[in-house]
DNA sequence: TCTAATTCGTTTCACTTGCAACGAATACCA
DNA sequence: TGGTATTCGTTGCAAGTGAAACGAATTAGA
């Protein structure tokens, strides 16, 4: 195998990458329009909006953000008076972020156009060939899980147990 | 649509981003195993690996890094030896990018593991469904191409045409 | 030929991010 | 009960990134 032969555009992991950049820049445009939320921001917004009273903690586990990153946003979210911060009663190192009525306008008028937008995307496939992508890249995600140096993947957050609030 | 429907873990830019980064943090360990390089200096690196004489702008046109980034990329490979840097004759405003033997041998070293690591992640496909994720993500690609606000697909590096310096 | 526009690579700046460390609060356990 | 460990959120720090600006070099056009 000599060097040469080695073809970036080719090569999974950077083509991924590559996707994954476009497609996410692109979400942006949508997002920021308007409000000015980063990256990091919306997926806070998106994840508290699940329930109330969620700590720093549970964002974390299940957004995949370091906690640094969702402790700084929530900081700046609140800043901008889409959510309220507040120590618990019962555990005073927890936080309780909760969204604001502002907060939830926003995302009410943020959601559809994200929405809209993977729609358009998904236009690219037929019902079964989106159904199949998705398919494929759990088994991608599923190859990873077998390396044990790889990222342990964040549960889901949906109304399934895994990461609600213990 | 109210705002509670709205599932990030279902959401498509969301999941490529998720799976982009496991893939990439894994495969980070190959090339950063006793080189400490980089992703975007692995990039820089293997695309310089396809001609002599490379631009700076040459490889910000094919790899998916801003200018200086490849600039900064290019500054450091070069204090470690991996490439050399010099004033084309023809054009001063050009560099001409060339690897160093080290460079190669770097490259050498590190090629055969990261496509090892890219066949461990195939081995999740059978070889027809290897070959749909690809045509399925180009169909993404194509989506993304209709929106005139979607950042420009960098063209192929390899043999044909598109890429190589004019 | 002489000026203006363009190109190339670098630098600067503001911003984000990941990692480690930290103080405060709580849980654990002898 | 008292002391150690652990957990939570925040902060500091080093490194990386994107956008704009810049100087040097070249090209284009009057």
């Amino acid at each position: 195998m000599t060097t040469d032969d080695f073809n970036l555009d080719d090569f999974l992991p950077y083509q991924i990458s590559m996707l994954s950049a476009r497609m996410n820049g692109l979400l942006s445009a949508t997002y920021v329009e308007g409000y000015n939320l980063s990256n990091s921001e919306w997926r806070v917004l998106v994840h508290v909006a699940r329930r109330e009273k969620m700590s720093v903690r549970d964002i974390h586990k299940c957004v995949n953000l370091e906690k640094p990153a969702v402790s700084r946003a929530v900081t700046r979210l609140e800043n901008n008076g889409l959510l309220v911060k507040m120590t618990s009663e019962q555990d005073h190192r927890l936080v309780e972020i909760q969204l604001t009525d502002a907060g939830i306008d926003v995302l009410n008028d943020i959601t559809p156009k994200a929405l809209a937008f993977e729609k358009k995307l998904l236009q690219a496939f037929s019902a079964e060939d989106g159904a199949l992508f998705y398919t494929l890249m759990e088994r991608l995600h599923n190859q990873l899980d077998k390396d044990p140096n790889a990222t342990p993947r964040k549960p889901r957050a949906d109304g399934r147990p895994r990461c609600l609030p213990d």
